[in-house]
DNA sequence: AAGTGGTCTAGACCACTCA
DNA sequence: GAGTGGTCTAGACCACTTT
């Protein structure tokens, strides 16, 4: 009994893993060819493929075209952050989640969101103040610009129960996005909505979104004293 | 001439998106089977199920047996974030990177470390503070512990010239690790090393990182005044 | 019981890149 | 020019989930 059952992409995968783990076939080295390796644990070429061309997605290994398969010598990790809604993050702390409308004017847009939108002069935009809680301490403040040529519904929508995080997922959905991480000091609105001292240090996102090349918003999220963001690779 | 030519699957993966953001098949709606998609692309279903499963695995749509292939309501976006080594981030803005040791000890692992990495009493660790300079102005302050046990080559390793991020990247590549982000208030050695007033915000970086199961390191990384932290999705 | 996605196979052709 | 990975095909069987 030499083989036991038919090796499935993932037994292939893991078992170059451990080798590459074991130093097996060591950073920088070549790994055999997919026939070689089709050959060796017995399957098809397409589910060695399969196989490694997982562990090239998690760059653990790169590939070239007449290069061969290759470790890589020095792994680029990449962590995947979930970027949730505010009222998941909470309800899933089994915290009570409540929203609250600060404030919502509809004004030109200003010189430095026209340049960070790049979107023509004179454009207007809805700009939006609002709080998160947590079991009805602050969580999070979070300032909206919306581009109102790229999402005309803005104008018809008060924001009053639902917040624009939420509708803007419902009507703008599948959109890319930059973000920005760094921590900021409590002043001015932060520091009273937040009900922090002056100076506290805060957790802050910025994010910029478009959907198909059009900028749909800009958005600066700072969070409660304290709050860590959390993920893994 | 109603084909022009055959279709591949990263063409099949960006009409299905395309009818998504078009709301073709709206939101929560199911998708065709994926041999009706092959007959009506004219390709194999191995094609469709290529483009689908990649769908799937950047969470625009869910997929299951017998139920089908179904367009998420609320995607929840992943966001990439690579992790890379303090020289590169430094390197790539085109600045000096200069590194320092400031202090290594082999001591017992305190009991609040021996809880987080779940090592054994008595067990010792190396402690490390490091500072990464990028053209000769302070960018990170580096508080590290690796586990002895797991890493005893640690015991021969000075760290004068090499950090310890690139040093342990080259002993324990492709391990894995959590990670956690927040703000924190300058005080004592970082406001020193970072050399700004008492209290400034800064952007820090906590984590924590397994080989197999067996405790590493933890490593706590605060950034200079100002730092962002920028990804993509 | 039936229908859907999950995976594998054997073969083929192509595209890139190295020598 | 030759060798490698990239992709596609047609068919098959399996595993899960719903009915």
């Amino acid at each position: 009994m030499t083989d036991q059952k038919p090796l499935g992409f993932q037994d292939i995968r893991d078992e170059v893993v451990n080798r590459i783990q074991t130093r097996v076939w060591p950073q920088g080295s070549l790994l055999p060819t997919e026939m070689e390796l089709a050959a060796e644990f017995g399957v098809a070429r397409a589910t060695v493929n399969r196989a490694l061309r997982e562990l090239a997605e998690q760059g653990i290994v790169t590939r070239k075209r007449k290069g061969g398969t290759r470790v890589v010598t020095t792994p680029v990790k990449q962590a995947k952050l979930p970027i949730t809604v505010v009222r998941q993050t909470i309800e899933e702390m089994n915290a009570e989640y409540r929203y609250a409308l600060v404030s919502r004017t509809l004004i030109d847009c200003p010189a430095w969101l026209q340049a960070k939108l790049n979107i023509p002069e004179g454009a207007q935009v809805v700009h939006l103040q609002c709080m998160h809680h947590a079991d009805n301490r602050p969580f999070q403040f979070e300032e909206r610009w919306i581009n109102v040529s790229t999402v005309p519904q803005v104008l018809d929508e008060d924001f009053l129960t639902t917040g624009p995080n939420e509708w803007l997922l419902s009507e703008v959905p599948f959109s890319n996005a930059e973000i920005a991480f760094s921590a900021v000091p409590a002043t001015g609105h932060l520091q009273e909505f937040l009900a922090v001292p002056p100076g506290t240090p805060l957790f802050q996102l910025e994010r910029t979104t478009w959907f198909r090349s059009d900028p749909v918003t800009f958005v600066r999220m700072t969070f409660h004293q304290g709050y860590q963001m959390r993920t893994t690779y």
